[in-house]
DNA sequence: TTGTTTTCTTAACCTAGTTCAAGGTTTTAG
DNA sequence: CTAAAACCTTGAACTAGGTTAAGAAAACAA
């Protein structure tokens, strides 16, 4: 198990003395998914918050039109899982699935639990993580509603451009909204007149 | 100063005991907010975690081309502010605007920092209203991605009926993300050929 | 009470982005 | 090495939703 990244990804935020580190550790599970492998399915209950020590994940929907709209990528030292489903344990509609063999360090929730009794400290340190989720949401909320579609791909290039090494182009149009056909035209264009 | 309901909100998620609940009210500060005044304006720090005790507010950024973009709205026994500024104590985007006389209670992020020392309790409270705001966000991404303006209008009646008593028509097509003149539209093929 | 501002509607025309279809290229699995 | 699958591009026809403009109705301030 690697667990080098994600100490340091919590001691951005709490520090922990030895036996806490321990403890934090003891309630990790290591497990690698292989590229397009479902790591989670709609329709599941979220039983686990995931950390991404490698490799590449996207979470997506399914439309009733069976239309795949991805909610968000996560890429190395993030954090993914479906929070509604998580906090509910009610059936989720995320699919969380791999876009590049990746190796994840799994928190049960059960686990988180306990590590909030057993170290407080760890409300803080989830409480900064969503925090930052959902300032990251609203953004995105807010491109959507005063952007093109153009200016969403320069956006996404300039913020998320590690992203585009594993992503394919059809998953990339998805993210920001519009049809693979419609951001094909806009590289056309792009690369015609260039910025 | 009316306590009742931020009470009630906390022990929804932790409970307090006298000194608690005491040492808690004192950090809360009263204020009255008259229709169509600011209470948070763009470029401004945002300082104060805020709770609506009875009224309406709605937070909106303003785009390049001086449209007018709802990013959410409050009512009653709601917590707004702007996240994004709160946390990193930069000028922020948002602006908050009361669409009805309104009586809040501002938690300052200094007291909150306070707080959170004294009662860690609040680590967790205010970790499950940050989730709850998350999975309320990522729900409205997947409906803006995946639903029609028809349906997101259907959605919102639904889940926001109350507010619309205190939200015009053109302040409800900004938070669905379309022209006050389409969703005129849309109402009207409503009432012709109803549900 | 009356002028002013805000709100809502309707209609004709316009455009960003979609749909459908087809062909070409790259990647992958066996 | 090769067939299949996944990926990307282009173009023509289409549509959801935008823009502009103008008038009616309601709310509000003086």
């Amino acid at each position: 198990m690697n667990t080098e990244l994600i100490l340091k990804n919590v001691s951005k935020h709490i520090t922990l003395n030895d036996a806490e580190r321990q403890f934090f550790l003891s309630m990790l599970e290591s497990r690698f998914i292989k590229r397009k492998e479902l790591h989670l399915k709609e329709g599941e209950v979220c039983k686990h918050s995931t950390f991404i020590v490698s490799g590449a994940l996207k979470g997506f929907t399914i439309d009733k039109q069976g239309i795949e709209h991805v909610i968000n990528f996560a890429i190395k030292d993030w954090w993914i899982g479906d929070m509604y489903s998580l906090i509910s344990q009610q059936p989720g509609i995320l699919n969380i699935e791999a876009l590049a063999d990746s190796e994840v360090l799994m928190l049960s929730r059960e686990n988180q639990h306990l590590l909030y009794e057993k170290v407080p400290k760890f409300e803080r340190f989830f409480r900064i993580i969503v925090e930052n989720s959902l300032v990251a949401s609203q953004q995105r909320l807010i491109n959507n509603l005063s952007l093109t579609a153009e200016e969403r791909y320069l956006e996404f290039m300039k913020k998320y451009s590690s992203i585009l090494e594993y992503a394919p182009l059809h998953t990339i149009a998805s993210y920001l909204g519009i049809t693979p056909e419609f951001l094909s035209k806009i590289r056309g264009r792009m690369a015609r007149k260039p910025a």
